[in-house]
DNA sequence: TGTACATCAGTGAACGCGCGTTCACTGATGTAC
DNA sequence: TGTACATCAGTGAACGCGCGTTCACTGATGTAC
């Protein structure tokens, strides 16, 4: 039962993330369809044959660098939009999340919007998944506010996905904004949301309801 | 003065555009950065070197390529919002108007989504400016609209982006959808147009014009 | 129209280089007794 | 605790291959007279 993790576990489990690490960081330049085992096997300081330990290919570390990306932001958006306030104020943080994201982890986002649609198929089904899996997270806590009173789980999805896609966009302009064209970008997104929850309001209008 | 084209110049402009094709085809699978000179005159059935004659290199190639799928497409988005007709149908006008355009041009729209956010840095640039041209464009063709009285130019701006977004938002989508799942983006696509649409028409509600 | 020269799109050989993958290996860590 | 064997993360040499780029070239097209 003295299982310690133990040393061997331990020193693999280093190297792998080291990979992780120098992938993410040589993938801020070029994409992953590019990138090259030995270019990343060299920026650790081990040999070439010591990736093959780890992952099959950069395909495969592609994909673990999605749920390295992705996987922690669960939750997250949910806790926002549960949040208490008026659609103003809530609206505010929404953007600030995104934008103290995307300064905190600009490589991780970086990689998640270059590769959305890039050239490795693996990879752009592992991020369609979590996309997908994010937006029926918002969805399912839009469902539980008392605006969304008459909407049909299917509207409820879409208004959902747009959500997740303008949080991408945001957060790509942002990379490509710089620091210096942030608050403009934060603007803009702000003046969007609340065009959308303008049309939110008034979806059932008509309806009868 | 008779100037009639050349021989030579017609068969340059042959291979030239030979060469486009044959990397449009290969794109299909593969990104950009990844794209190798030889395998693109291979495809063509010319020598490595003759690819001098007509880029300096593929990324080059890439930009030209930008020029090809967007340049055509000036005035065709603004011409759909310059049609009359009750909101419903001009929505229905402008899905209708992406979906055929991705049915007959797939490989340029791939491309596009592709490489907007990849690792060639020249053909980023260059889709980005070509997008915040439609963006413009947009914005003026919503100003002559009589919806848009009391618009601030910079909210016309934000949201004529907001419509180019959408449009390559949905033109990935069908792509990655397929023939199949076509229909289902475009009602999708539909709904959230409808919900800009009512946002956009309660925009200036508690503004007091 | 005919001739002599200039242009230049495409050729073909050659280069040095880094790539992904294989293989048998080493030596520290882990395990059974 | 000590010993003998098993495991396995990382090594290092080797391979065949396709890459981008250079260079001097060829021969059809273009131009000047």
């Amino acid at each position: 039962m003295s299982h310690t993790v133990g040393i061997r576990q331990t020193q693999k489990l280093k190297t792998r993330q080291a990979l992780l690490d120098a992938a993410l960081r040589l993938l801020e330049h070029q994409s992953l369809s590019s990138l090259g085992l030995r270019e990343v096997t060299r920026a650790v300081g081990v040999t070439p044959t010591a990736f093959y330990r780890h992952f099959d290919d950069t395909a495969a570390l592609g994909v673990a660098l999605v749920e390295e990306a992705l996987g922690s932001l669960h939750g997250v958006i949910g806790a926002i939009l549960a949040e208490t306030g008026d659609s103003e104020t809530r609206l505010d943080r929404s953007v600030e999340l995104i934008t103290r994201h995307v300064r905190e982890q600009p490589a991780h986002f970086r990689f998640i919007a270059r590769e959305q649609h890039g050239g490795v198929g693996r990879v752009r089904e592992a991020i369609a998944a979590q996309l997908r899996l994010f937006a029926e997270e918002v969805a399912e806590a839009l469902a539980a506010e008392p605006e969304s009173r008459g909407w049909s789980d299917e509207d409820l999805l879409m208004l959902g996905g747009l959500y997740v896609d303008h949080m991408v966009i945001t957060a790509s302009a942002m990379l490509d904004a710089g620091p210096a064209g942030e608050a403009q970008v934060a603007d803009v997104t702000r003046r969007r949301l609340r065009l959308v929850t303008l049309g939110r309001r008034h979806w059932l209008d008509g309806t009868g309801t």
